[in-house]
DNA sequence: TATTGTTATACTCTATAACTATA
DNA sequence: TATAGTTATAGAGTATAACAATA
């Protein structure tokens, strides 16, 4: 079996090059790494930073409604609410029996901040190479391709 | 605790909108939910499509450099190859004591040609709202920003 | 000493079902 | 009868570590 080393061409053909599929799910797993890496010293993921900035765009929102927005199911939103709690970032007031109207806490707005101006640093830097009117486009393209995808 | 029912805007402000990360995940979670769907008929997941094409696409390739090629770790590609081959989808040969070469069976063949009429569909479907040259320069730009974020 | 393949394992995400209490 | 919230749990997908065999 001792062989010279086959022609190592070592550019393997793509069969998936010509897939935006592809491509788009390739970038947008580097980009959610980076997000994640960018998060990470707040000791906040991605979901959880979804979650305060929608609070905080929506105060007095329900954890349902929260979860509807930013693709989380109900069952999940649970821990996720609990624990941002728990670390006195969110307060709740009770709306009616059953809902409970979420809001930021003085404290959750400071991260807030925090946390906007990661995720602006981390565009910057993913998508610095666009002008900002090609940001527009590509970010309404996006838009337009996912609502003419059903669900 | 009864109450008018709130003003009800309904419509909430989405905090989230203006960043490109955003949007790109939500449409690959699209897009690829409508891809398993597109490929569930033929008991097969996105994986393992993009397994047997870039093997079809390369004869001989091992499981470690299709691992490198399709972003998938060494240590998840042994099931990924085994269920294929038990399957009879796959065929290999060993190359050195090590490793072994993997080729597309007869049955592979005509399985990777419903996998490509399959995927063909799907991102008919999906971005057939945009022409070739759109496509292409969509394909392209996600391309790039990709190569762009380092890793 | 580095590489291929394998196993075991763990962690995160996502999904379903079942339950309560409230509307 | 439907909804909000919770809990338990199951399944992907992804990650690390450790090992044997081989280069």
């Amino acid at each position: 079996m001792t062989r010279p080393k086959a022609p190592e061409t070592s550019v393997l053909a793509d069969p998936l090059d010509h897939l935006i599929g592809y491509h788009l799910r390739r970038l947008s797993v580097r980009v959610m790494t980076d997000l994640g890496r960018s998060l990470a010293p707040l000791d906040l993921n991605p979901a959880d930073a979804s979650v305060l900035l929608t609070i905080e765009a929506n105060p007095g929102i329900t954890q349902s409604e929260v979860g509807k927005a930013i693709g989380v199911l109900r069952a999940n939103m649970a821990p996720l609410v609990g624990a941002l709690t728990e670390r006195g970032l969110l307060e709740q007031a009770p709306v009616d029996g059953r809902s409970t109207a979420l809001r930021i806490s003085g404290k959750g707005k400071a991260v807030c901040r925090e946390v906007a101006e990661r995720i602006a640093t981390h565009e910057n830097r993913l998508f610095g190479a666009l002008d900002a009117a090609a940001r527009k486009r590509l970010a309404q393209e996006l838009q337009a391709l996912w609502q003419a995808a059903a669900a």
